[in-house]
DNA sequence: TAGTCGTGGTA
DNA sequence: TTACCAAGACT
């Protein structure tokens, strides 16, 4: 759950998650469907599926126990080098490195490197010094703990508290006065702009919906139907694409999603099914507690809004 | 190597 | 309002 997520963020959803799904073998056996709805609105849904595929890795090859060594744990998917390291060290107490945005970013202002934290020149380095800090540590996990701690906390990206820093008399960027540029930061690929043409049915309190497709945004979750392009569609070559929508009742409204890397206009049409259609009903109250992305909340929210209008 | 994969906080 | 980033991994 903490892969590229705030700590602060997963101990909302962590709690719930353990106690559904305590050990491996509870996990192993469950349905994706049911991982992915304990993971409701964290995000980056693929780290639960992989989270419950190594599970069931543990249970067939390590009588579902977790692996100890870096190199067992970074077979799992999902596992990297970061996580296999952080889990070797702080679960287990070997003397493993790990490097996440926060260790990047304050070894990189200590040495005052003036470079990006990515590519493999800035993991060679990274991994090799964070390597003989583990190495040199007493304890490798309050050394790893402590290290993402003060990233997170101290030496945050923008006006970093160096005032507050025990590391300040040691660290080269704070000497040149260089914490505000170092590490240069990593260039983003520009927002690209997608259409969802959300096709949505509520009959009395049931909602239709649907999975989306196995691989893209949102994989594997549930939505109602969605029409998606590079452009906004007709209502007629809307109903050409979903032959299974006997009509289509009315445009109700259109926002904006943001993710990292797109804009998603999301358009919610009022639509009747076939009765042949393909949809499973669910009730609409109950949606939050199924495998729903936040945009189908916002797509769902939208059309009951509309509707008492 | 560069793109993909979510959502929310911050300045 | 926009850009950047978060206890990254995978293709």
């Amino acid at each position: 759950m903490l892969q590229q997520t705030q700590a602060s963020r997963v101990a909302e959803k962590f709690p719930a998650f353990l106690r559904r799904f305590p050990n491996p073998k509870r996990l192993a056996e469950s349905t994706e469907l049911s991982v992915l709805s304990l993971w409701q609105g964290l995000g980056y849904y693929r780290r639960a599926k992989n989270l419950r595929a190594a599970a069931q890795m543990m249970v067939a090859q390590y009588g579902g126990r977790v692996p100890r060594s870096v190199q067992e744990l970074q077979a799992l998917p999902g596992i990297g080098r970061y996580s296999a390291g952080a889990i070797a060290s702080i679960a287990f107490g070997q003397a493993a490195p790990i490097v996440d945005g926060n260790v990047a970013r304050v070894l990189s202002r200590i040495a005052d490197r003036r470079e990006t934290t990515k590519g493999t020149i800035a993991d060679e380095w990274l991994w090799s010094t964070a390597q003989k800090l583990a190495l040199a540590a007493k304890s490798p996990a309050v050394l790893n703990e402590a290290m993402m701690e003060l990233g997170a906390t101290v030496c945050t990206p923008r006006a970093p508290r160096c005032g507050e820093c025990p590391l300040q008399r040691r660290c080269g960027s704070f000497k040149a006065n260089s914490q505000e540029f170092v590490p240069l930061s990593n260039s983003a690929a520009p927002r690209k702009t997608v259409v969802h043409h959300a096709c949505v049915e509520i009959r009395g309190s049931k909602i239709g919906v649907e999975t989306r497709p196995a691989t893209g945004l949102w994989s594997g979750m549930l939505s109602p139907p969605v029409v998606e392009s590079s452009s906004v569609y007709s209502t007629a070559k809307l109903l050409r694409e979903r032959p299974d929508i006997k009509r289509i009742k009315k445009f109700q409204r259109e926002f904006e999603f943001l993710t990292t890397h797109r804009t998603v206009r999301i358009r919610v049409y009022q639509v009747e099914f076939d009765s042949g259609a393909k949809v499973r009903w669910v009730d609409v109250a109950k949606l939050n507690k199924l495998a729903v992305s936040n945009a189908v909340l916002r797509i769902v929210k939208a059309a009951l809004q509309n509707m008492q209008a």
